[in-house]
RNA sequence: ACGCCCGUAGCUCAGCCGGAUAGAGCAACAGCCUUCUAAGCUGUGGGUCAGGCGUUCGAAUCGCCUCGGGCGUGCCA
């Protein structure tokens, strides 16, 4: 058991006596931050004296009275009413026994029984990825990580929008490049897709074409440009992801979604819920969590991408998930109370879809910001990042902060600073945790961690015993940086320590054994840790 | 106009289910390589937590208002 589910429990027993009934889940227990406080704290007198009309510090003087545990070195009350704990040092080191014996178990939450469908990126293909993709991949992916890591049984699932008016233009623009290869003037409009890939495609078209189809009709030859278009943008986002160490065990197409009479099941289901304005049909929405109904089909009888993506949510439900967790940009939040609200039609709870929004990433370049358009192509795209900087340092950098925060991502800076990424801070401490068990490979290492117990090595232990509950806060909160915090926070810990102490001493070697125990403990889970944001960890750089 | 996100050190951001002197990295400054990897360590400086009012024993954190920035409010996806 870790530490502060320890302690709750202690503290729990000795209020109960002091005439204090709490549930364990009530009783807040915190890391001090200065060790003059002791290990561990609890606000517990403070928040219920006034309940039993007593002074908080007498509280907890008594509660400080009733506490009788052998784990525990010193309980005192401080400031206000502050409950402050040491435990002893054989309690704050048996956490190295447990993390070398679990090893890369070690933190694994419980089994939830509990599963989880995470839809990230899906992006259209057509075009390649920009950076905020790369960010909604490596939060995707990383959110999917940590969930697995807690226990939940995790789906990590990418939805093709293969359908409707974005690939349309797609093909025509295709087309458009293809002519151009036969010296016809390019014609594009204002939707249709600048971007230059295009052209490279259109080229392998060429070769296995030739001007056959110059002079075909364009509805003839469409559906054609169309679907080497999808096939060819899917396969390079397929690569770039997996390139990128992101992983999906399904992809869904919107054309199998489309296809049989699931559609127009669906809209006899929803019949109760529509109504007909202007020739285009309208759902009504706003009767559940939305502030106006959206047309789910057009006036000339076409779908908005709207129905399809109902009737792909509740396949997902149909599925058996009982979580949807949909990755989306900042620009989709009106889609959340939309999508809730089509769900609630067939009697799913709005919680059922949980929308992580990823906040947009703004691009600077030489001090001025690059707008991103897949359509005119002038992005910095995703394999240009990685190309440049590296999967650990992008995967790092894009999941470092919150998803809402707004992140402003200098192109140039990244580059010139890549070797500054915190990520090779992190890297480096577990390569010197590896160095360090390779010199000392002859000294027996001492499980039990007898000889610790300085102040820089409590601080170490206490943060070890931290990892289970930061797994378990950032599922649930979904924030892949609290990982990252926690990685910078250990690697700090084991670069300050290594700084100050000489941990292989050949004239101590039950200490040394102790260190390296606990050097190797540090090493296991920084290891787990990174790849939980799929960083890897170097044993030696 | 309305809705959502954001405003914390020079810069990029943590902290936000209220708690003890507000943190980290980068940048700046001063030190540390004859001993375990200097991609490192030690130390210093740097803040009206956008502003105001309120709730509270206690507010960066909760509520209301104002200001500033971003996004959204398509028969686009």
């Amino acid at each position: 058991m870790q530490n502060e589910e320890r302690i709750r429990g202690i503290i729990q027993k000795a209020a109960a006596k002091a005439g204090l009934e709490v549930g364990v889940q009530a009783i807040e227990v915190e890391n001090t931050r200065d060790p003059k406080f002791g290990d561990y704290s609890t606000n517990l007198a403070m928040k219920n004296a006034k309940k039993l009309g007593k002074k908080p510090i007498d509280l907890a003087n008594s509660i400080i009275g009733a506490i009788d545990d052998p784990l525990v070195e010193k309980v005192e009350c401080a400031g206000p009413g502050f409950i402050n704990l040491t435990l002893k040092k054989e309690s704050l080191a048996s956490v190295v026994k447990k993390i070398l014996e679990q090893g890369s178990a070690y933190g694994k939450g419980n089994d939830k029984h509990f599963k989880i469908n995470v839809e990230f990126v899906s992006a259209n293909p057509t075009g390649d990825l920009h950076l905020g993709h790369t960010r909604g991949a490596a939060l995707g992916d990383a959110i999917s990580n940590i969930y697995e890591k807690a226990g939940y049984e995790v789906t990590r699932e990418y939805y093709v929008n293969d359908c409707g008016n974005q690939v349309h233009h797609l093909g025509l623009s295709l087309l458009a490049r293809y002519k151009e290869l036969f010296g016809e003037p390019l014609e594009l409009g204002d939707d249709d897709y600048h971007g230059v890939d295009l052209i490279e495609i259109a080229k392998k078209i060429k070769e296995e074409k030739g001007d056959s189809l110059l002079h075909e009709k364009t509805e003839d030859v469409l559906p054609y440009f169309i679907r080497y278009g999808i096939d060819t943008e899917l396969a390079k986002i397929k690569k770039d992801l997996g390139d990128f160490r992101v992983r999906y065990d399904v992809f869904s197409y919107e054309s199998d979604i489309r296809k049989g009479d699931a559609i127009p099941k669906l809209l006899e289901e929803l019949k109760p819920h529509t109504y007909v304005l202007d020739g285009a049909v309208y759902l009504k929405t706003s009767d559940y969590l939305d502030d106006k109904d959206r047309p789910i089909v057009k006036s000339d009888g076409n779908f908005t991408y709207f129905l399809p993506d109902i009737c792909y949510h509740y396949d997902k439900m149909a599925r058996g998930f009982d979580l949807l967790v949909d990755v989306l940009g900042a620009d989709h939040h009106g889609y959340i109370n939309r999508m809730k609200s089509a769900l609630m039609m067939r009697g799913y709870k709005p919680e059922s879809l949980e929308v992580e929004l990823v906040q947009i990433v703004k691009t600077f370049q030489n001090g001025v910001e690059v707008k991103m358009s897949k359509r005119t192509g002038k992005a910095i795209t995703h394999r240009e990042l990685v190309a440049e900087v590296g999967v650990d340092a992008v995967r790092y950098f894009f999941v470092e902060r919150a998803a809402s925060s707004h992140l402003d991502f200098d192109y140039d800076l990244a580059k010139s600073q890549s070797k500054d990424n915190p990520v090779y801070y992190a890297q480096y401490a577990y390569a010197r945790t590896c160095s360090l068990l390779g010199l000392g490979r002859d000294i027996a290492i001492d499980p039990e961690g007898k000889g610790l117990g300085s102040e820089d090595e409590k601080a170490i232990l206490k943060h070890l015993a931290d990892y289970p509950s930061m797994i378990e806060g950032a599922a649930k909160g979904r924030a892949p940086h609290r990982v990252a915090a926690y990685i910078q926070k250990l690697a700090a810990l084991v670069h300050a320590y290594y700084g100050l102490t000489r941990i292989i001493d050949r004239e101590n070697p039950n200490l040394t054994g102790s260190r390296l125990a606990l050097m190797k403990a540090c090493g296991l889970v920084l290891k787990d840790a990174l790849g939980l944001l799929g960083v890897e960890a170097p044993e030696k750089m």
